[in-house]
DNA sequence: TCTCTGCATACTGTATACAATATGCAAACA
DNA sequence: TGTTTGCATATTGTATACAGTATGCAGAGA
């Protein structure tokens, strides 16, 4: 006999509810105005307060939601400096990885990673949404080859932040693929070994994004 | 007239219990053989079963618990695998937060950083609690005086865990003041303003932290 | 007209009831 | 005796009822 296991991955509501909202979010459904309020979203989703409270609650902690007015939630609003903040701790994260890479990495790792970049970079769609999605593609590969599960924790935090701040709206007037153009050479410095090299690339590499960012506020305001 | 703001800093008992939560475990009242119940919790602290709740899946969400038998959690048991992993994300965010402090730092940083440092080397108790309690207020005060948010969390995130973990008994059996004498050290090179220096340093600095503690765990078993 | 007070309303937080699921044990069967 | 089945129990996840708190508006008083 051969039966597959059956696994209900999602056991609570509250996961979906989740990844609804994130997925709202991420489609700008969600604006920075709206107030996101339990009982209006558990009658649409046709689900009791309970899980949608505690998505609310997770996205709050997480940083990605603010309590508003009346107590219930709207997206948290970052101001430049936070931006800049998220920066740094991108820096940090993908930095740090950068370097266990540099140290310790196979030939299939590499091979992975060109494909990946290739892929990624090989983008259709001109939108923000779309970079947005394959530079984080690009960078999360960086962060799971390292294979440390706290840092990518980190990293899905961070872009988290990122993906519900509005951050792209901002980076419309912005050459896009100025930007995602330059991954390749991120790999090419990890294959040559050297860490602090390779941690030099990659904080410069964000401090790019950081800049093409900021241009695009500025012009954007 | 003068009135001092009334500010119900708790609203929430979900936080009350999170916080009685992450006390049991660092008076080690919670091992990790526990099953933490929601309907016993509830009974000993008499409220309901819905803050436990929430405080339970924020733990778990958090790293620190993972589910148990019954669908009820236990301290989540981490391998040395992870605790490599911890450590290297320590020092992503750590060494992150002084190369920002190599470059941008003013005298009084450095004097309130000396201050720290010297008042909490100074532990009384020589119990690897006070140690990891010690350590840990040194190095949040660089994080602190770095001034990123979001490293921050980071930082208590990972400590969090690390505090979870029973990561202190192991070290019982090790020199618990040959790592804590080190960090005057680690303020001197700030001071040099080199950030590749000081990032290095740092990164030393926790290597050596790490080696402590696998030397700890492995004469302990 | 402007300010203040009180009430209606809109929400949340907490308790509790209910349904579903996993686990272990005991009994039935081979 | 060993294996399987079914039931009792433990424990959760979800829904809902209730109570408390903040907010805005309407009406009274200056």
């Amino acid at each position: 006999m051969k039966f597959r296991s059956i696994q209900p991955q999602r056991k609570r509501l509250a996961d979906e509810v989740y990844a609804q909202l994130v997925a709202a979010i991420m489609r700008r459904e969600i604006g920075p105005e709206d107030r996101l309020v339990q009982e209006k979203l558990a009658a649409d989703m046709q689900i009791s307060r309970t899980p949608v409270r505690e998505a609310l609650m997770r996205l709050e902690q997480e940083g990605v939601l603010e309590v508003s007015t009346r107590g219930s939630f709207k997206l948290y609003n970052m101001d430049a400096q936070e931006v800049r903040e998220l920066y740094q701790s991108r820096a940090a994260v993908e930095g740090q990885c950068a370097r266990i890479l540099a140290v310790n990495h196979t030939e299939e790792d590499i091979a992975y990673l060109r494909s990946k970049v290739k892929k990624e970079e090989a983008v259709s769609e001109n939108t923000a949404r779309a970079y947005f999605e394959a530079n984080r593609n690009i960078h999360r590969a960086f962060v799971e080859v390292a294979g440390n599960r706290f840092l990518l924790d980190m990293f899905d935090m961070i872009w988290g932040k990122a993906m519900a701040f509005c951050l792209f709206a901002e980076i419309e007037n912005v050459d896009l693929k100025k930007s995602l153009g330059d991954h390749m050479q991120l790999v090419d410095v990890i294959e040559s070994g050297d860490k602090t090299a390779t941690l030099e690339k990659f904080i410069d590499h964000i401090q790019d994004g950081f800049d093409l960012q900021m241009e695009g506020l500025d012009s954007g305001s």
